[in-house]
DNA sequence: AGTGTAGTTTATAATGGTTCTAAACAACTG
DNA sequence: CAGTTGTTTAGAACCATTATAAACTACACT
Protein backbone atom coordinates (compact mmCIF):
# COMPACT_ATOMS: atom_id res chain seq x y z
CA UNK A 1 0.00 0.00 0.00
CA UNK A 2 0.74 3.69 -0.61
CA UNK A 3 1.36 4.94 2.65
CA UNK A 4 2.22 1.66 4.69
CA UNK A 5 6.22 2.63 4.13
CA UNK A 6 5.01 6.48 4.53
CA UNK A 7 4.13 5.81 8.22
CA UNK A 8 6.37 3.02 9.25
CA UNK A 9 9.57 4.94 8.15
CA UNK A 10 8.10 7.96 10.39
CA UNK A 11 7.69 5.47 13.12
CA UNK A 12 3.69 5.46 13.17
CA UNK A 13 1.85 2.44 12.99
CA UNK A 14 -0.04 2.03 9.60
CA UNK A 15 -3.32 1.80 11.59
CA UNK A 16 -6.76 1.47 8.99
CA UNK A 17 -7.38 5.04 10.89
CA UNK A 18 -3.90 6.56 9.65
CA UNK A 19 -4.16 5.02 6.26
CA UNK A 20 -7.99 6.30 5.57
CA UNK A 21 -6.83 9.74 6.49
CA UNK A 22 -3.87 9.56 4.52
CA UNK A 23 -6.19 9.01 1.68
CA UNK A 24 -7.91 11.95 2.32
CA UNK A 25 -5.45 13.82 3.00
CA UNK A 26 -2.68 13.59 0.29
CA UNK A 27 -4.23 11.31 -2.14
CA UNK A 28 -5.20 14.41 -3.92
CA UNK A 29 -4.12 16.18 -7.17
CA UNK A 30 -4.24 19.49 -5.34
CA UNK A 31 -2.70 20.37 -1.90
CA UNK A 32 -5.30 22.05 0.47
CA UNK A 33 -6.45 24.34 3.86
CA UNK A 34 -8.89 22.18 6.46
CA UNK A 35 -9.81 22.79 10.06
CA UNK A 36 -10.34 19.50 12.27
CA UNK A 37 -13.78 20.15 11.47
CA UNK A 38 -13.72 20.05 7.66
CA UNK A 39 -11.71 17.24 7.91
CA UNK A 40 -14.67 15.26 9.85
CA UNK A 41 -16.46 16.07 7.23
CA UNK A 42 -14.61 15.07 4.34
CA UNK A 43 -13.89 11.76 5.88
CA UNK A 44 -17.37 10.71 6.25
CA UNK A 45 -18.07 11.76 2.87
CA UNK A 46 -15.11 9.85 1.57
CA UNK A 47 -15.27 6.20 3.95
CA UNK A 48 -18.00 4.26 5.03
CA UNK A 49 -16.59 3.48 8.30
CA UNK A 50 -16.64 6.05 11.22
CA UNK A 51 -13.19 7.73 12.70
CA UNK A 52 -13.36 9.18 16.05
CA UNK A 53 -13.05 12.88 16.24
CA UNK A 54 -10.28 12.19 18.69
CA UNK A 55 -8.25 9.84 16.47
CA UNK A 56 -8.30 12.94 13.79
CA UNK A 57 -6.98 15.20 16.19
CA UNK A 58 -4.24 12.61 17.19
CA UNK A 59 -3.63 11.95 13.73
CA UNK A 60 -3.51 15.40 12.61
CA UNK A 61 -1.11 16.28 15.54
CA UNK A 62 1.08 13.22 14.88
CA UNK A 63 1.20 14.23 10.80
CA UNK A 64 1.74 17.60 11.76
CA UNK A 65 5.05 16.64 14.05
CA UNK A 66 6.52 14.73 11.28
CA UNK A 67 6.17 17.10 9.17
CA UNK A 68 3.58 15.79 6.77
CA UNK A 69 0.83 18.73 7.67
CA UNK A 70 1.66 22.85 8.18
CA UNK A 71 -0.53 24.83 10.72
CA UNK A 72 -0.81 27.96 9.36
CA UNK A 73 -0.85 30.98 11.90
CA UNK A 74 -4.09 32.79 11.53
CA UNK A 75 -6.62 34.07 14.26
CA UNK A 76 -9.74 32.19 14.40
CA UNK A 77 -10.93 29.88 17.11
CA UNK A 78 -10.46 27.05 14.79
CA UNK A 79 -6.59 26.10 13.68
CA UNK A 80 -5.79 25.54 10.26
CA UNK A 81 -3.96 23.09 8.41
CA UNK A 82 -2.33 22.62 4.83
CA UNK A 83 -1.40 19.61 3.19
CA UNK A 84 1.36 21.74 1.29
CA UNK A 85 4.38 21.69 3.38
CA UNK A 86 6.89 23.62 1.02
CA UNK A 87 7.64 27.33 1.67
CA UNK A 88 4.78 29.58 0.78
CA UNK A 89 2.13 32.30 2.48
CA UNK A 90 -1.15 32.89 2.38
CA UNK A 91 -4.39 35.07 1.81
CA UNK A 92 -6.96 35.20 4.29
CA UNK A 93 -10.21 36.15 3.35
CA UNK A 94 -11.72 37.57 6.38
CA UNK A 95 -15.22 37.57 5.19
CA UNK A 96 -15.75 33.95 4.86
CA UNK A 97 -12.06 32.81 6.76
CA UNK A 98 -11.06 30.96 3.96
CA UNK A 99 -7.22 30.97 2.70
CA UNK A 100 -5.68 31.40 -0.96
CA UNK A 101 -1.97 29.78 -1.24
CA UNK A 102 0.26 32.59 -2.26
CA UNK A 103 3.36 31.54 -4.18
CA UNK A 104 6.68 32.34 -3.13
CA UNK A 105 6.72 34.11 -6.08
CA UNK A 106 4.05 36.12 -5.28
CA UNK A 107 5.67 37.49 -2.35
CA UNK A 108 8.84 37.44 -3.35
CA UNK A 109 12.24 36.91 -1.01
CA UNK A 110 11.50 38.05 2.30
CA UNK A 111 15.11 38.68 4.15
CA UNK A 112 14.68 38.92 8.12
CA UNK A 113 18.00 41.25 8.95
CA UNK A 114 18.16 40.67 12.39
CA UNK A 115 19.00 38.13 14.64
CA UNK A 116 18.24 36.10 18.14
CA UNK A 117 21.27 34.88 20.27
CA UNK A 118 21.03 31.44 20.36
CA UNK A 119 18.02 30.92 18.02
CA UNK A 120 17.41 29.55 14.25
CA UNK A 121 15.01 30.42 12.53
CA UNK A 122 12.21 27.91 11.74
CA UNK A 123 9.93 29.40 9.31
CA UNK A 124 8.58 32.83 8.12
CA UNK A 125 5.22 33.27 7.14
CA UNK A 126 3.17 35.54 5.99
CA UNK A 127 -0.21 36.68 6.12
CA UNK A 128 -2.31 38.70 3.61
CA UNK A 129 -5.56 39.67 5.24
CA UNK A 130 -8.23 40.58 2.02
CA UNK A 131 -11.30 42.96 3.15
CA UNK A 132 -13.92 44.01 0.41
CA UNK B 1 -8.28 63.52 30.91
CA UNK B 2 -6.01 62.16 28.25
CA UNK B 3 -8.31 59.37 26.90
CA UNK B 4 -11.84 61.19 27.19
CA UNK B 5 -11.63 62.34 23.58
CA UNK B 6 -9.74 59.26 22.37
CA UNK B 7 -12.61 57.41 22.95
CA UNK B 8 -15.50 59.94 22.59
CA UNK B 9 -14.04 60.81 19.32
CA UNK B 10 -14.71 57.18 18.41
CA UNK B 11 -17.71 56.90 19.58
CA UNK B 12 -16.95 55.55 22.38
CA UNK B 13 -18.30 56.48 25.95
CA UNK B 14 -15.75 57.48 28.46
CA UNK B 15 -16.54 55.47 30.96
CA UNK B 16 -14.29 54.41 34.10
CA UNK B 17 -13.95 50.99 32.61
CA UNK B 18 -12.64 52.16 29.66
CA UNK B 19 -10.52 54.83 31.13
CA UNK B 20 -8.64 52.25 33.65
CA UNK B 21 -8.05 49.61 30.49
CA UNK B 22 -6.29 52.74 28.45
CA UNK B 23 -4.14 53.61 31.65
CA UNK B 24 -3.29 50.12 31.93
CA UNK B 25 -2.65 49.68 27.93
CA UNK B 26 -1.76 52.70 26.96
CA UNK B 27 -0.11 54.99 28.90
CA UNK B 28 3.39 53.16 28.64
CA UNK B 29 6.67 54.11 27.44
CA UNK B 30 6.92 50.87 25.53
CA UNK B 31 4.24 49.14 23.34
CA UNK B 32 3.48 45.87 24.78
CA UNK B 33 2.09 42.12 23.56
CA UNK B 34 -0.84 40.36 25.53
CA UNK B 35 -3.52 37.91 26.28
CA UNK B 36 -6.58 38.50 28.02
CA UNK B 37 -5.32 36.41 30.81
CA UNK B 38 -2.42 38.64 30.94
CA UNK B 39 -4.04 41.68 31.01
CA UNK B 40 -6.79 41.03 33.55
CA UNK B 41 -3.91 39.96 35.87
CA UNK B 42 -2.66 43.27 34.63
CA UNK B 43 -5.08 45.54 35.94
CA UNK B 44 -5.71 43.51 38.42
CA UNK B 45 -2.52 44.83 39.60
CA UNK B 46 -2.44 48.54 38.94
CA UNK B 47 -5.81 49.32 39.94
CA UNK B 48 -8.43 48.68 43.63
CA UNK B 49 -11.36 48.13 41.67
CA UNK B 50 -12.35 45.23 39.61
CA UNK B 51 -13.45 44.85 35.76
CA UNK B 52 -15.40 42.03 35.00
CA UNK B 53 -13.77 39.68 32.43
CA UNK B 54 -16.58 40.46 30.18
CA UNK B 55 -15.93 43.73 29.97
CA UNK B 56 -12.38 43.27 29.14
CA UNK B 57 -13.44 41.60 26.21
CA UNK B 58 -15.82 44.00 25.21
CA UNK B 59 -13.20 46.75 25.76
CA UNK B 60 -10.38 44.91 23.57
CA UNK B 61 -12.62 43.84 20.82
CA UNK B 62 -14.30 47.68 20.97
CA UNK B 63 -10.37 49.11 20.90
CA UNK B 64 -9.30 46.40 18.14
CA UNK B 65 -12.25 47.36 16.15
CA UNK B 66 -11.26 51.33 16.51
CA UNK B 67 -7.70 50.54 15.68
CA UNK B 68 -6.37 50.97 19.08
CA UNK B 69 -4.65 47.65 19.27
CA UNK B 70 -3.89 44.88 16.59
CA UNK B 71 -5.03 40.65 16.49
CA UNK B 72 -1.40 39.14 16.16
CA UNK B 73 -1.55 36.00 13.85
CA UNK B 74 0.08 32.86 15.88
CA UNK B 75 -1.24 29.34 16.46
CA UNK B 76 -1.94 29.43 20.22
CA UNK B 77 -5.23 28.26 22.15
CA UNK B 78 -5.00 32.15 23.52
CA UNK B 79 -5.70 35.45 21.25
CA UNK B 80 -2.68 37.26 21.02
CA UNK B 81 -3.04 41.44 21.32
CA UNK B 82 -0.83 44.07 20.43
CA UNK B 83 -0.43 48.01 21.67
CA UNK B 84 2.22 48.82 18.39
CA UNK B 85 -0.68 49.38 15.31
CA UNK B 86 2.17 50.53 13.47
CA UNK B 87 3.35 48.26 11.10
CA UNK B 88 5.60 45.64 11.74
CA UNK B 89 6.05 42.02 12.60
CA UNK B 90 6.91 39.33 15.27
CA UNK B 91 9.68 36.49 16.08
CA UNK B 92 7.92 34.30 17.72
CA UNK B 93 9.82 32.18 20.45
CA UNK B 94 7.87 28.41 19.84
CA UNK B 95 10.18 27.67 23.42
CA UNK B 96 8.15 29.75 25.22
CA UNK B 97 5.40 31.31 23.16
CA UNK B 98 7.13 34.83 23.49
CA UNK B 99 6.90 37.57 20.77
CA UNK B 100 9.28 39.61 20.03
CA UNK B 101 8.37 42.83 17.68
CA UNK B 102 10.43 43.03 14.31
CA UNK B 103 10.72 46.76 12.48
CA UNK B 104 9.89 46.96 9.62
CA UNK B 105 13.47 47.99 8.50
CA UNK B 106 14.28 44.74 9.95
CA UNK B 107 12.51 42.59 7.53
CA UNK B 108 12.34 45.08 4.49
CA UNK B 109 8.85 46.05 2.03
CA UNK B 110 7.00 43.02 1.24
CA UNK B 111 5.57 43.66 -2.51
CA UNK B 112 2.52 41.13 -2.91
CA UNK B 113 2.39 40.79 -6.85
CA UNK B 114 -0.62 38.73 -6.91
CA UNK B 115 -3.96 40.43 -6.72
CA UNK B 116 -7.55 38.42 -5.73
CA UNK B 117 -10.59 40.20 -7.58
CA UNK B 118 -13.04 42.59 -5.52
CA UNK B 119 -10.88 42.05 -2.75
CA UNK B 120 -8.47 44.61 -1.00
CA UNK B 121 -5.18 44.26 1.02
CA UNK B 122 -5.83 45.11 4.74
CA UNK B 123 -2.97 44.20 6.52
CA UNK B 124 0.50 42.26 5.37
CA UNK B 125 1.95 40.50 8.52
CA UNK B 126 4.87 38.39 8.97
CA UNK B 127 5.54 35.47 11.43
CA UNK B 128 9.16 34.26 12.19
CA UNK B 129 9.19 31.27 14.23
CA UNK B 130 12.22 30.79 15.89
CA UNK B 131 13.47 27.26 17.41
CA UNK B 132 16.61 26.65 19.73
C1' DA C 1 -31.13 69.23 38.09
C1' DG C 2 -34.46 65.65 36.28
C1' DT C 3 -35.85 62.29 32.81
C1' DG C 4 -35.61 59.18 29.06
C1' DT C 5 -32.82 56.58 26.08
C1' DA C 6 -29.24 54.24 24.37
C1' DG C 7 -24.93 52.39 25.51
C1' DT C 8 -22.22 49.76 29.12
C1' DT C 9 -21.09 46.66 32.78
C1' DT C 10 -21.71 42.59 35.25
C1' DA C 11 -22.16 37.74 36.95
C1' DT C 12 -23.28 33.82 35.19
C1' DA C 13 -24.48 30.49 31.80
C1' DA C 14 -23.67 28.64 27.40
C1' DT C 15 -20.77 27.49 23.53
C1' DG C 16 -17.44 25.06 21.12
C1' DG C 17 -12.83 23.66 19.88
C1' DT C 18 -9.47 20.89 21.85
C1' DT C 19 -7.41 17.68 25.19
C1' DC C 20 -7.75 14.06 28.69
C1' DT C 21 -9.07 9.50 30.42
C1' DA C 22 -9.02 4.88 30.78
C1' DA C 23 -10.80 0.87 28.78
C1' DA C 24 -11.03 -1.90 24.50
C1' DC C 25 -8.46 -3.00 20.65
C1' DA C 26 -4.79 -3.83 17.11
C1' DA C 27 -0.01 -3.97 15.42
C1' DC C 28 4.36 -5.64 16.28
C1' DT C 29 8.12 -8.71 18.51
C1' DG C 30 10.01 -12.95 19.56
C1' DC D 1 0.60 -17.40 19.85
C1' DA D 2 1.41 -14.57 23.86
C1' DG D 3 3.07 -10.40 25.66
C1' DT D 4 3.96 -5.70 25.01
C1' DT D 5 3.34 -1.43 23.38
C1' DG D 6 1.00 1.75 20.57
C1' DT D 7 -3.66 3.18 18.96
C1' DT D 8 -8.55 4.02 18.94
C1' DT D 9 -12.65 5.26 21.13
C1' DA D 10 -16.66 7.52 23.59
C1' DG D 11 -17.33 10.46 26.69
C1' DA D 12 -15.92 13.70 30.16
C1' DA D 13 -13.21 17.57 31.22
C1' DC D 14 -11.08 21.86 30.12
C1' DC D 15 -10.82 26.54 29.08
C1' DA D 16 -10.96 30.60 26.10
C1' DT D 17 -14.49 33.12 24.39
C1' DT D 18 -19.29 34.71 23.62
C1' DA D 19 -24.17 35.23 24.85
C1' DT D 20 -27.71 36.67 28.21
C1' DA D 21 -30.40 39.72 30.50
C1' DA D 22 -30.66 42.55 34.44
C1' DA D 23 -28.57 46.55 36.78
C1' DC D 24 -26.29 50.60 35.90
C1' DT D 25 -24.43 54.99 33.76
C1' DA D 26 -23.30 58.53 30.27
C1' DC D 27 -25.55 61.64 27.61
C1' DA D 28 -29.09 64.62 25.30
C1' DC D 29 -32.94 67.30 26.07
C1' DT D 30 -35.79 69.75 28.53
Amino acid sequence: MKYIDKLRNSGLRPTKQRLQICEVLFNTEKTFHFTINELERKIKDKIDSKISLATIYNTVHAFEKKGYLKQIPVNSNQTYFDTNTTDHHHFYNLKDGKLIDLENSDVGPINIKRKIDGKKIKSIEVLVKLED
